[in-house]
DNA sequence: GTGCTTATATGATCTATGTCATGTTTTTTT
DNA sequence: AAAAAAACATGACATAGATCATATAAGCAC
């Protein structure tokens, strides 16, 4: 789709953590189990994050992954910049070099218009705004 | 992006046809070196948009690959159903199963406007709409 | 009909992505 | 201090997607 799978899985697990209480550490096995992700696979992800300071990790016994108060009001869009790079926004859906206003392809202003709104709304959410929608069964991170 | 590379070359391709006079015949190198794009692979797509009989085709010498009246005058979701199927449109841009308003995910309505944007787009435009813009040179099919 | 030019068909190879598996380090518990 | 539990690190493997290559069949020109 628009995000590699490493990106849509980075995205789920941030959300979930940022259900939890502050600083209330989880499992990876736990987050897999309940996200429905392989369980080392979504482990490199997070690390990736961990390294990136966008996600918190504890080590040894009762050790998880959480999120401070300051990762949880960090926008959406750093994940997605994390794991799949700043260009997934700015690539032509026609796989034309140089997506650009002017030099358009012809499916430009539409899948523009996807793109941006995406962005927008990924760079305008923290990542702990996701909390109450979710907690209120408006929307889900896993079937 | 939104579509895969196979399917990204099957609508360049389409829409540099659609461009031709009506039943001049190109053949693959030249639409390869056109688009930029390699030529084998090219081919590969634009066998199975003849199979599909969305693309004509004729053998031997001064054949080539063209469109008919009738080609012309399909709609371009056509080309993106061929090639990458019709579930394209109805993936979960966070990789959740069932993509639904009735369990969304958190993206859900961001993707989902834009994403049935992009499909109607494709649905309403033939095929040979993409000619008179391309022709005039305000959209490009190529760097 | 012969030879050339083209699409067609098929498969091999390469590449990136996603998945699995193993071992190491750190921290807590006893 | 020892043991256990967890993240961390690394690499092997699998799969799908994209690319390349080869051989076959069909049509045109002469
Ligand atoms: S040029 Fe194709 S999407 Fe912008
Ligand atoms: S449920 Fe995620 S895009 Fe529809």
């Amino acid at each position: 789709m628009l995000f590699s799978k490493s990106c849509e899985y980075a995205l789920r697990a941030t959300m979930y953590l940022a259900q939890m209480e502050s600083n209330e550490k989880v499992g990876i096995k736990v987050i897999a189990r309940d996200l429905n992700i392989p369980a080392d696979y979504l482990n490199k992800v997070l690390q990736t994050l961990v390294q990136q300071q966008l996600v918190s990790s504890a080590k040894g016994r009762n050790g998880g992954f959480y999120l401070t108060k300051n990762e949880l009001n960090k926008p959406l869009i750093n994940i997605v910049h994390a794991i799949d790079g700043k260009e997934v926004f700015y690539r032509c859906g026609l796989g034309i070099k140089n997506c650009s206003s002017k030099k358009p392809c012809p499916l430009h202003n539409d899948i523009k218009a996807y793109r941006d709104n995406i962005k927008i709304a990924l760079s305008n959410n923290s990542i702990a705004s996701s909390r109450s929608q979710i907690d209120s069964g408006e929307v889900f991170l896993s079937k």
